[in-house]
DNA sequence: ATAATTAAGTCAATATGGCTGACCTAAATA
DNA sequence: TATTTAGGTCAGCCATATTGACTTAATTAT
């Protein structure tokens, strides 16, 4: 009775296991934040300014505008936190072809910071991944980007060519 | 040379690819409480309700104390949240045998929303592990799990006996 | 050439979810 | 009896997000 799902679905995982992924997702999530949040802690910044170094030290030169779309937040959210990284000369904001746009790229300082902070979690990453093959690695990867929403999914498209 | 990780190790991902994954777990995590988050607006919840509901009605009579260790965050912090769930009664409070504790549970309507809630996730990460095979599920597991602190590993046991 | 749209910025108010510090009560344990 | 533990509370602060309204300057469409 309780084998019937695996006579017609290869795998099946029941409520109890499926709630365990939820939780792994919940825990994993937060430990992987917080060694960076810890560095971003002493120069007064939070989860939202690593969040505009990454993307801007990923694709140099993106406008105000693409940035947003990235991080799905209010342009009044990203002003404060932008101008602060402006201002503290992690980010030099310079004027597109279109003379209505900014880009947006990363200083000396900002590269620094940057790769201070995804250093930790590139770390992390690799630290975990070598005691896996080669399909676990890839099948993690394809999971990972199921979960997304299509949305998601072509800025990740976007973002990596 | 570039290939020279490859007859170290068995699988290397260089920063590039590392990278991806660093945004894919950040889309996958927006994306994964995205669902949650827009039924818990209407009732002028947060995550902070949610995670709360979760952890109550995965360990019936949970302390106050186990519920803190659980979320890391300051009782001041979870004090708000809670006394909102148990004053519209999603969660009803009881005392212990030891008489200085308290023992939380759900209500039949804090079990209603818990159950909406995680019924979103559940078929998410159902619907997304369906088109991948036992061994890539696993794997996925136990990556996770690896992304964990050691703080976090023992929770996650404790939770699930 | 003018009108409409777009990119970006700003001001103000509000909500959520965290934090620290200080202090309190009641119950259990040493 | 003294100390520790579980829990609560008050006050203030900070970070991150939101909505709405409005502005400026540049580009594009009519």
């Amino acid at each position: 009775m309780a084998d019937l799902n695996n006579l017609i679905s290869p795998f099946f995982l029941n409520d109890k296991e499926v709630r365990k992924v939820i939780e792994l997702i919940f825990f994993s999530y937060r430990d992987f934040t917080s060694g960076p949040d810890k560095i971003l802690e002493k120069l007064s910044f939070g989860r939202a300014h690593h969040r505009v170094i990454y993307f801007v030290g990923k694709k140099n030169n993106i406008t105000i505008k693409e940035l947003l779309s990235v991080l799905q937040i209010t342009k009044q959210s990203l002003s404060r936190v932008l101008n602060q990284l402006v201002k503290e000369k992690f980010i030099i904001v310079s004027t597109g072809v279109d003379k209505r746009t900014k880009k947006l790229s990363l200083t000396e300082k900002g590269k620094n910071l940057e790769s201070e902070l995804s250093t930790i979690q590139i770390k992390k990453i690799r630290g975990v991944i070598n005691k896996f093959n080669e399909d676990n690695i890839n099948g993690f990867k394809k999971i990972l980007y199921e979960m997304t929403e299509d949305n998601s999914k072509k800025i990740f498209q976007q973002i990596n060519d």
